[in-house]
DNA sequence: TAGATTGTTAATCGATTAACAATC
DNA sequence: TAGATTGTTAATCGATTAACAATC
């Protein structure tokens, strides 16, 4: 049944097997197993077999995976075989970052426009990309057929660049922008709120122990008094 | 039973309802039922009666949660309480950034420094940050009790940069490094590789019907040919 | 053939959703 | 009291792990 929907989780985890095997191409090893991938990657050989088998019998029994067969298969599964442009809304220094390494470090997706309202930045560049007026956006996008825009502008303006981006044809959204966008149901998100995951990390700066105790206390201080899941037990 | 460990998942979503809440307190609405917070989130309402459930009974049968207890609760349970201090390891465009940003938007975490080995960086500051060289880190966080780093230096550098951190007592990182960094197992890891979170966007970046056209596609190529799951059902 | 490793099915685990009694 | 909404238990769903037959 090849018309299942393959879970996000399974997708996450694919651009991590590509960048192993990009690595292993590149040192000229050929084959490698799930086993040697999950020392690799870090997840289990069988989460890897059964990731990989959602798309097809890629392996050799007994042998592994031919590193560049599996590498093209990843690319092609993921859509990464063509060249894939994309733009960035917004050139503050995270807009340029962003600009920058995938202009030039990714290998597969390429930054080819950057949109500023700031007309002191219009008409600047950032290595060879471009920075373009806001209103230009719209005819950029068309004529390249854009899909895909990342929005690295303030909190106030992301919900305007989205409503921008996607009325003229972008279907997918990298969001740096702290706040949740509303989009329609057919325009995929992947938000990347580095505040959010600066201040679920802070959760785990505190040693295991110190942790349980401040739990502990807070949950003695509910809302409606004593409880019993303060029990000792 | 208070010592049961809380879930990844449940703790990732923390910080997104205490942005709400900050909101809320904010704009002087002093209740919220599970319900409006879930039209806030996106998460389901019954979800978040849970979540908050795991720490205690922090709400009012028939009324909803009180925003500004809620949210001092959260605030303590994630560890916010203290104003946390952290270091930017890297001054380049997205070193810049997240010291920007988190040095006056974050509300719950300061960057009190930053470090590169560029010795033309080091001696300027980013607003009212100074950028320190690499060797000044030891000290830095020794004296500053510094328990959370963020990585953003190239990803050769990574590791090195993870290693001297974590030996003078950080135990929680945030790598923006496009590199899996190997760290004592006490010490906690987000990794937040923006050119994954592309690519794997890249996935849903064409119609539904193309991505299962591609699929079947590929499915077909498998590496020993014909293959049971291509069959039509 | 013997050894290795895949692909797949079954078992387990964990997280989400549904339902509802408790109670404000 | 009646209406609303929580907190919690049970049911479902989905993802991971384990096991092993298939096969190179």
């Amino acid at each position: 049944m090849p018309e299942r929907i393959i879970s996000k989780s399974v997708i996450k985890r694919l651009p991590i097997y590509l960048r192993i095997l990009d690595q292993l191409v590149q040192r000229d090893i050929d084959m490698i197993s799930s086993k040697d991938l999950s020392t690799e990657s870090g997840f289990t050989a069988e989460q890897i077999r059964k990731d990989l088998a959602y798309f097809g019998a890629f392996g050799t029994r007994g042998a592994g995976y031919n590193t560049e067969f599996l590498r093209e298969k990843i690319i092609k599964i993921i859509g990464l075989d063509k060249r894939i442009e994309t733009i960035v809304m917004g050139a503050g220094n995270l807009g340029t970052a962003l600009t920058r390494y995938n202009s030039t470090k990714n290998p597969y997706v390429n930054v080819v426009a950057v949109f500023d309202k700031d007309p002191r930045l219009v008409g600047k560049s950032i290595d060879v990309i471009d920075i373009l007026p806001l209103d230009e956006a719209p005819r950029f996008i068309r004529e390249h057929n854009i899909k895909v825009a990342i929005i690295a502008v303030p909190a106030k303006a992301a919900q305007d660049a989205a409503d921008l981006v996607v009325k003229h044809g972008v279907i997918a959204l990298l969001n740096f922008a702290p706040v949740k966008l509303n989009v329609p149901e057919n325009v995929h998100i992947h938000n990347a709120d580095l505040t959010l995951e600066l201040q679920s990390l802070i959760y785990y700066s505190s040693p295991e122990e110190e942790r349980l105790e401040r739990l502990r206390k807070e949950m003695k201080g509910g809302k409606s008094g004593s409880h019993k899941s303060f029990s000792l037990e």
